[in-house]
DNA sequence: CCGTATTCGATAAAAACATATCGATACACG
DNA sequence: CGTGTATCGATATGTTTTTATCGAATACGG
């Protein structure tokens, strides 16, 4: 039970998906070798993975699912939702809004905020951008997701901290520059597909 | 000119997007301190980076910023474009059907699949999942973004490969497994998500 | 009840990656 | 024409992440 790193915290996820698949199956326990190959990932890596926040595996047995789950989840905070608000409802915010998955792992989009306000998308209110500091402080949301054009990134950066977001999930191509304080991840679509481009050369 | 790490190619598309904002503004040249602030990375790294596929900037002055982008370009193959089709239009493939930004980085997307084939996305044609092997090969991509459901991901990628793609960039939240001949990206968004929440505890 | 095969956990080695430091170069300015 | 300063490139150091190795523990078969 010592520290995470980033990349082991960036594998908890895909473990915690895999093991739901194997409850199903009525499959009491797995061992680090199975996951490794179901993963394409190393069998050291996996068990060292799993020794940062389980507290072991049973020689000749493995590591017994449903606890291995529970772990997990209590470790990502599944349960602790966290509440988000999408900036910029183009096709892709509209995407995310609608995206069922993150619920899996305790994210609830509450609202958007767009130039263009609509009724809702997905159930969800879409309101002006220039209300954004006036209403983000009441919804109780901690994380700001961008999904606008690169020009205006920024100004929406900080617009959302001194709202008072504590992360932001940023979708455009432009970095972005916040306080310590806050957590940013990048989601550089294109940038992505250039790494992918390359390997194929 | 030596051999680009993993790392720093993830960078370039940074660095190339970054210098094209410069172009309108008429700048000549640009220092790797310039950069490194703009971007928020180490000013080394970025030196680092750049070394590795320009050759040179010149002391007090900089990098020449036409050359520099004309050297991205070519590394990273744009101009030369690589075809892809979408396997899942729902709402994500959808947005990233409309998305601009991909021609930037030489990507074109030719068409969508699904199992509800409709009149078009954004221009293209959205065909039935079944004809997929029959198509695909006239159709010369060279790359599948899968996003349909976890369950048949793996599936829809085994009939790609089948198909002849080079690389796959898998949205869907389950790791795919495939042979070492093929390129994957996985895109896992809720674990992306999670290491945020995770961040900001 | 004992040997064997499997699997875990820990330590050590290797690799990849980022950061720091330093001399060299080229322009600016007096 | 010399000095100062900004910036590059290279080498070195430190950190993080992955892979390899080894002993110990445990269930299962005989």
């Amino acid at each position: 039970m010592q520290s995470v790193s980033k990349s082991t915290l960036k594998r908890l996820p895909i473990y915690l998906h895999y093991l739901k698949t194997l409850v199903p199956l009525d499959q009491q326990n797995i061992s680090a070798t199975q996951i490794s190959q179901a993963l394409g990932l190393g069998e050291v890596l996996v068990r060292k993975d799993l020794a940062s926040i389980s507290n072991g595996g049973r020689p000749k047995i493995g590591y017994e699912v449903h606890a291995l789950i529970a772990t997990l989840e209590d470790y990502l905070g599944v349960g602790k939702v966290s509440k988000a608000v999408i900036v910029g409802v183009g096709r892709l915010g509209q995407a995310l809004m609608m995206y069922k998955g993150f619920g899996e792992f305790g994210l609830e989009i509450v609202a958007g905020f767009d130039v263009r306000p609509s009724p809702g998308v997905g159930g969800k209110p879409v309101y002006d951008v220039k209300s954004l500091s006036s209403l983000l402080p009441q919804m109780g949301a901690s994380i700001g997701i961008i999904t606008v054009p690169a020009a205006v990134a920024q100004d929406v950066a900080d617009e959302l901290i001194r709202a008072g977001v504590k992360g932001i999930w940023n979708f455009s191509p432009v970095h972005i520059v916040v306080p310590q304080a806050v957590a940013v991840k990048n989601e550089n679509l294109a940038a992505s597909l250039a790494v992918l481009s390359k390997q194929i050369k």
